[in-house]
DNA sequence: CTGAAAGCGCTTACAG
DNA sequence: CTGAAAGCGCTTACAG
């Protein structure tokens, strides 16, 4: 219940500090701002600005009275900490750098959600890079970012966090991966395996019956490509043809899924289910099949990926990888905060596992 | 194509500085933090700091010569320019705060989407803040983000606004508000009217036959609020009975409009058609019309808001408004830029409008 | 538990 | 077109 410098401020009272009879200003230099620093806020209480960092950093070290009247000080002034200039100070910030492939896609949404839960507690802010899949739009966005001295960084994408680790030591900066786990416990990750997923959702195809199943992808990053690989393997072990897929490299969309359906029908009239590597496809799918008067599941099963709001309540419910999403990005955020203390990391290689919702639509 | 603090830095020579003969520190105190700073570059390019920094943020002002001497330096040795030093000595930062209601809102990531494509393009980073439609949340992250001191806000509550501007001139932060329209030209605005695009649902269900529309939401927010003024206005106008809804304040989620749908017919068994106030409701409500066996749109019209990827290839496709979600972002981006940069600002109340895209379901 | 001094890495405001 | 000086508002590293 300490004060920190999370408190939220009052705001009334900063929209009114006239009040304030500020005494240094008149001896700064002629670039003055008029910001009420921690200065005024010494002055005010009438300790040293030293003692008012300390109140406000590590208020244990502050007798009580000190404490009290810096508060009161704060609150009258309406004093809001520089945090330029506590990071130029200190050479740490208070930001940590997100890189994630999209913003439009709901899976990475509800991991900044994770991300943002655990760093809000944690004092911490963070930027949001969208890195569109692309290898050099990532360089430059880490470069941009780094100008911004961030504590830390948190990628989605195994070459990104090649790049931070070729940095010298001496200006290493932690990153951890998420959603892919990484090859070690040094390399810090957070996720699950996309291959056993995908080799899950092929097991459960086999097992209901399914002998003509298809693998519709598009958005074709190194995440969908494993999810393939896992899903091949299962068809493989069971002695199904694993060749009938199609693979757009192209923006995952609703209308996508259509598409793709449309497309495995005329190449694989055969093909019985589909698994499409994420639930914005197999709402297409669904929707395509329901245009056509294809029963689902009896003439088409289709399964999905990630368990997106409208997979447990379509008609037919969809059958689809539950993802711990929000978890990915709370633990991710943990477990980087863990590692700029200077903390025990238990698990450097965090495997949050996955589900399969098993539902109607197979 | 001149060079700017915002080209992509080269990521392999900042990777291996170790062949800088890096002269400086030694000579600095005991604070020395190993970074390459712009007193190095200006060494090594035999100028002055100064010069350096005009050919960072002015290279028009500087010598060609020295300009390339130092873009060499640069490269050479890796230099990252320190953005918390330039905001505490400019007293400006690089840094747009933005707050929405909510991430897990497709709609508003589209927003995010065009902001961050004016604000790259314009050398800005921004920091995200979610508040959870809270006016209290609304309130602390301010105070946070005041601490950053960001250039300016993007908002899309009008409380905020205020609360920005009743801030002493001295220390205004530009603010412009999204989504909705202020009052005046002096109050920065990007959105458009939602009173309005309510109406037009209202006349288009009145015009095609419909005598007892419903309206259903969920998430009660003030935008909600006057799309159901200009729904039940145009109710009104026709004759007919606006008190058939069913309001739940309540996140919105796709099952929600399930229950939605379940509640009305249970409430207004005569209810012939429902204005979901956002697609995430709409798609629920056809699921559950669905799932009931009723025909969407002979037995139940069914119109959304939004126009979210679903809608225009769900089975029928669901009529609803399109809005200018990723515009208002770009569009608002760029207004605060202009006001940044104390540009002219043409119109301060810009309404970009909306649409009605009939389709199947209605 | 407290404070004086120095410094973080830039930019402003001048002066040439 | 260029540079020396001072300062932005904090924190570090000491010293009491």
């Amino acid at each position: 219940m300490s004060p920190t410098r999370n408190r939220p401020l009052p705001m009334t009272q900063r929209a009114a500090p006239k009040s304030k009879p500020k005494s240094v200003p008149a001896t700064r230099g002629s670039r003055a701002t008029g910001r009420v620093t921690i200065i005024d806020v010494a002055a005010e209480a009438g300790v040293s600005p030293m003692t008012v960092s300390r109140a406000l950093k590590t208020p244990a070290l502050v007798q009580e009275v000190s404490r009290h009247r810096i508060f009161a000080a704060i609150d009258k002034l309406g004093y809001v900490p520089n945090q330029a200039a506590a990071t130029l100070a200190s050479a740490r910030s208070l930001v940590v750098a997100v890189l994630v492939p999209s913003l439009t896609n709901t899976v990475f949404i509800e991991t900044l959600s994770g991300i943002r839960d655990y760093l809000a507690g944690a004092g911490y802010q963070f930027l949001i890079g969208e890195t569109g899949y692309d290898r050099a739009k990532e360089e430059q966005l880490i470069a941009t970012y780094l100008a911004h001295a961030p504590a830390g960084f948190l990628l989605s994408s195994s070459e990104q966090y090649e790049i931070l680790q070729s940095r010298p030591s001496s200006r290493a900066i932690p990153a951890v991966r998420m959603f892919d786990l990484g090859r070690s416990h040094h390399e810090l990750s957070v996720g699950f395996s996309q291959i056993r997923a995908g080799y899950a959702v092929a097991r459960h195809l086999v097992e209901r019956g399914y002998r003509r199943p298809a693998f519709l992808a598009a958005q074709l990053d190194p995440r969908m490509m494993k999810r393939r690989e896992g899903f091949r393997k299962g068809l493989q072990e069971a002695g199904i043809d694993p060749d009938v897929e199609v693979l757009l490299p192209l923006p995952t969309t609703v209308d996508m899924g259509a598409q793709l359906l449309r497309r495995v029908l005329e190449q694989h009239p055969s093909c019985d289910s589909v698994f499409c590597c994420n639930d914005d496809l197999a709402l297409g799918a669904l929707f395509e099949c329901q245009r056509q008067g294809i029963s689902v599941p009896r003439e088409m099963a289709i399964a999905g990926f990630n368990d997106l709001s409208w997979a447990a309540c379509a008609t037919p419910s969809i059958t689809t990888v539950v993802t711990p999403r929000y978890d990915i990005g709370y633990k991710s955020a943990e477990m980087l905060v863990q590692q700029l203390k200077g903390e025990e990391i238990a698990r450097g290689r965090l495997d949050l596992g996955f589900e399969l919702a098993v539902r109607e639509s197979t």
